[in-house]
Order: structure tokens, then C-alpha cells, then sequence
DNA sequence: CGAGTACTTGAGGCTGTTCAAGGACTGTGG
DNA sequence: CCACAGTCCTTGAACAGCCTCAAGTACTCG
């Protein structure tokens, strides 16, 4: 990895990574505060496949994708690896992350990421309090799709995870309608629980059902985005009474 | 609730709660510490069913139950409401918690819920530094258990669904033959992702393979902790390479 | 004793897995 | 350019595990 002083200056170097917003971690903060973090910030580089080493006692306190897409392996019972998580840019590394149970986090493509210790993110919220309460928002995110993912393993049917997968993934996309699959048959099969066969077959259920349409097996066109959302099994966020 | 402000006193009011051992946070404190501690902390006392009322804007920040135990339930995409976790004595509330998904708290005995907030626990901490070591290493905990329940979910059958729960509240329970399981078969079946029948007949048949003893329905005796432990499909702990 | 709740047990069917074969795409070397 | 290997994906058939539905049992409470 080549950790970078030069702040923020990685656009430059990635064409492929086009205007994104600001991350919602940064959400609202002034010029001046946004420059204050740019020094607090470690920014590193990793390339496709790289791993991402995480020293277990000073963990990275807040570690932000800023662009490309990270994938979390984990070790099962039997000592096989298996994906276990996806992290897409302008996402958080879950706090206190997976290197304890066992994880191993690695870049799917180029990717850059923004880390701050602890010590470091105290320093900051004294100065940007406002830093806190964006923390705060992204954790709740984090454990809400937690949730939803013990949701999607516990009571989902396989059509139900494959479409919560891809759902999720437009979603994390900001909604395009063309979806590149980082990842194969068989590891959307580790992650929801299902064989690869069945992820190919719901695929392919999605597609005839005109909901999708799939040119290569990777790339993924979301034809129907409401269609989608009600194959998921989530109901539409009611009001509780 | 009751909100009490007398600390600690609870333990005369609660003769069945035995002495219990000092909570995981609270390890290695000295006992100026701990009186520190009784100032900053909020004490309040449930009854079998009672509700957790937490206030979604100031949750708070660290939640340890002292004796007793609470029932997690959320709604699932229909509305109904399942259950999907509990925690016991000794053991901390998720923070930022499950109420911002729609969850709802309530003890499920006699519980006494040891509470505080944001600021008070900062506040704390500079006094104490290794309250915020020992509130970390119960946060990798919680995550650890996460992932336990992901690979339960996804990944395992229903005998060893079954057997998991059954050796995970065994643990939780400091490891004593007795088990008094505090929810019924259906319930069971919520966290497990299993139906009830399906409950039901792998405890029958950890009863028949010796396992276990079950005097009542909800009185599970652990005869042989090794075959349960090896029944839940966890390897035994290996050193990786 | 009757009602209610929780638990058990059985039969049958559906869903997803397993096993096996074949197809599509990519890169390599002649 | 083609042949070839390798990887990933697709598709089919048979099986197994868990669910659904339906009785029937055990315990508690009035």
C-alpha cells in the first residue's frame, strides 16, 4: 500500500473515478473544517486484489472507502475463506472491524481508502463535533444492514436474497441503472447463503421475469427497479401504528 | 421503571440473583473507580414483561444488564413482531441499539439495567481510561457474536442450529448444567430462522442421543457440553497457519 | 372439569442442494 | 487464424431437509 500525504490529490490520478460526492461522513462540514481533516486523514492506495493490512491493536478507528470497493473475507469452521461482506465507496469499515474474527479485507479494483485512529478521530471531534453525529449516522446505517442481512439469511427465500442483493448493490450505486458485479456466482452464493447454481437460476428467473437484463454475467441492467424492490420481500417502509 | 438512585442497592432486593461476579466492564476497576462509576451510571429495575423505554434521540450510550434478562424483538416486512435476540446478565445492549430498526426492548424476568449516556460515559472514561479498554473488548464481543449468528443463519442446518443456541446460552450462563430456557419453541425458532415443529424435534433428538435431558419443556439439563459443542458445527477453535 | 397454551409427533410436499454435464468467454501458444 | 486449457456460468435430474398442515398430548389456570 502507498500511503499518500498529498491530500485528496487521487482524483487526479483516477480518471476512472469520476465526480463523486463527499463522502457523508464529511456531510456538511465548512472548507475550513474539510481542510483540518485532510491532516488527521491517512489516505492510502491499494490495487485489485491487494490486501489491506489492519494491524489488530491500533486498528484504523474509521476507515473510509473513497473510491473503488473493498471485499471482507472471512474463515469458516471447516478453515475454507469465503466473501463475507462488500464495501463500496463512500462506505465505512465496520468500527472495530472483522480482522478480529478471523477477516480479511482486500480491494476488488483500485481503490482508495481514508483511515484515522482513534487518538487521531478524538483530536477531530474536538475541533468538528459535527464529525460525531455523522459517525453516529453511519454506524446506525451499519447495523441496520446488519439487520438486514440476518433478515435476508434467517427468513428470505433464495429468489428474495438474489434480488435483495442486487437491490442493495443499485441501491449502493446511487441507483444506476448498469450494475457491474464485482464478485461471481459462487460468492453472491457465499454471502446470501445459497449455491451457485441457485444464484444462477434466480438470475436467470429475474431476467425472463423482464425485472433485469443481463448482456455479459457480470453485468447486471436493471430494468425495473420497483419490480426489484418488491421481489425482495421488504415491505414497502410502513408507519408503525 | 424505576429509576434508582440508591446504587448497587438493588442486590438486597433481589435475593435470587446470586452474587454475581463483577460485570466484564467494570473488570480490573479499583474500587474508588467503581465508586466514581455508581455517580455516572443510572440504575433502573424492570418486571417480567415490562417494556425498555429508550429514547431514540439519547439512547443510551452504554447499557449493561445487571441481573436479569432482556428479549430484543423486532417487526419483520409483514409487521409482525419476532423475536430476535436476548441478552443476559453481564452482558452489554448493542449501542446505537436496535431501536432505530424498529426493535423494542422488554425484560424478560426481574432485570436490573445499568445505564448511561454519551456525555456521562466521556466523562467517566477521562477519569477512568481503562473503562473505555474494557467497554472495546465487550464491543469486539458483541461484533463476534454477530458474525456467530450471520454463520447460523446462512450456513448451518437445523440440528446444529438447534445445538448452537442451546451451547451459546449454556456459555452465556457461566457454564452450569441447568438451563432454563426463558422463551418457548416458536421463539426459538424466530432466532434460528426455523419453524417450531423443526425445534422441537432437534431437541428431541439431542435428548435421544444423551445430550441433554429434558425434565420440563423449558428446563434443558446439559449432560454432555463436548457433544453439544461438537454438534453446533463450530471447529474446535483452530490456531490458523 | 374445561379452556387455553405450549409442546410433540406424523405425513406429505416444496425448495434448494448435490451431482453431473455442457456451454460461453478469455488468454496462450502454435 | 485455430486449437487448447482454464474459468465461470448454465441447465438438468434426483435427492434431502425443512416446512406446512393436522392431530394429539401435557401442563396450567380458572
Amino acid at each position: 500500500m502507498n500511503a499518500m500525504i498529498q491530500p485528496w490529490a487521487t482524483k487526479a490520478l483516477y480518471p476512472g473515478a469520476q465526480k463523486q460526492p463527499r463522502p457523508a461522513l464529511f456531510q456538511g462540514l465548512t472548507r475550513r473544517e474539510m481542510n483540518r481533516i485532510r491532516h488527521g486523514f491517512c489516505e492510502d492506495q491499494y490495487t485489485r486484489g491487494e490486501p489491506v493490512l489492519c494491524d489488530p491493536i491500533e486498528m484504523p478507528f474509521v476507515g473510509l472507502v473513497l473510491c473503488g470497493a473493498l471485499r471482507e473475507d472471512v474463515r469458516d469452521a471447516q478453515g475454507e475463506r469465503r466473501l463475507f461482506a462488500l464495501t463500496f465507496a463512500g462506505e465505512l469499515l465496520s468500527p472495530l472491524g472483522p480482522q478480529r474474527i478471523g477477516g480479511q479485507l482486500s480491494a476488488l479494483e483500485e481503490t482508495v481508502l481514508l483511515t484515522c485512529d482513534r487518538t487521531g478521530f478524538d483530536a477531530l471531534v474536538a475541533d468538528i463535533p459535527h464529525l460525531r453525529l455523522n459517525l453516529l449516522h453511519l454506524l446506525q446505517g451499519q447495523i441496520a444492514a446488519t439487520h438486514r442481512w440476518q433478515t435476508l439469511l434467517g427468513r428470505k427465500s433464495a429468489s428474495e436474497r438474489v434480488a435483495s442483493m442486487l437491490a442493495w448493490f443499485h441501491a449502493r450505486h446511487g441507483g444506476k441503472d448498469k450494475l457491474l458485479l464485482p464478485v461471481n456466482r459462487a460468492e453472491l452464493g457465499q454471502m446470501s447463503g445459497l449455491t451457485l447454481e441457485t444464484v444462477s437460476r434466480q438470475i436467470h428467473a429475474l431476467k425472463k421475469a423482464g425485472v433485469i437484463a443481463v448482456p455479459q454475467p457480470t453485468h447486471i441492467h436493471v430494468l425495473d427497479a420497483d419490480a426489484l424492490h418488491a421481489l425482495t420481500g421488504d415491505a414497502p417502509a410502513r408507519r408503525a401504528a
